[in-house]
DNA sequence: CTGAATCCAACGCGATACTG
DNA sequence: CAGTATCGCGTTGGATTCAG
């Protein structure tokens, strides 16, 4: 490509993995208080263990999170938001709004598109 | 996955793909004015023929943009966005802005990671 | 409890060639 | 000019297994 540095490429290449949008939403919403792994797994519906785990370290990796250990054991890992993360929540939160308020618009231009391409489905 | 309903998931799903941002971003600032393809691919260094067709009939499909064929020969096809469109436009350049500001940090800390991990390059 | 490592299926997307 | 069709590679990410 052209650009790969792009800021913005960059950024939706991040935020645009599966997990990590919700990741950082959750790790947000239980802001200032730092959240547990099996936490966030459980509060991160249909994630596995790996890409949790591939997730977290990703954020960290940008600064984006932080990680704490207990060593105990069995050991307890928390993490949270960095200011740069909790900066970032911002955007992303307008992003989610806007999600909310016009995805059902999107689907109904998709499901018109499909009637237009299908009209005969009444065979 | 559990909600793959989930307004923002949807969202992401799209505005990730590699061009789609872009394209909006091109067509808002071209706006209120068309955008004839040939432009369209100009205005995206990097971008295959094919990957812009895609990403064009997606924005479509999803009622993101509108697409205008002048019946001449050779045809000339003419883009725009929606209203739709232009109000996602709105918390997407949000995130570009956030991008442009923030992600010399994200480089830098991805920089100190990488130097704690390998710490010994200098062999 | 919190991970790392491996295997594998699915998808994104780029290159190329063909069409009206 | 503005597409569509086909092929193939690389990456994403899910399931599973092993470990401290």
């Amino acid at each position: 490509m052209f650009d790969p540095q792009c800021p913005t490429r960059q950024l939706l290449d991040r935020i645009g993995t599966k997990w990590t949008s919700m990741a950082v939403k959750v790790l947000a919403e239980a802001a200032p208080h730092e959240v547990r792994f099996a936490e966030l797994r459980r509060r991160m519906p249909g994630v596995s263990q790996k890409m949790l785990s591939v997730t977290l370290h990703s954020l960290i990796r940008d600064g984006l999170a932080a990680r704490r250990v207990e060593p105990t054991v069995p050991p307890r890992v928390h993490y949270q938001l960095t200011d740069l993360g909790s900066s970032l929540e911002v955007p992303l939160a307008a992003l989610r709004t806007w999600a909310e308020e016009h995805m059902a618009q999107i689907d109904r231009a998709n499901a018109t598109s499909d009637a237009q391409a299908n009209p005969a489905d009444r065979a």
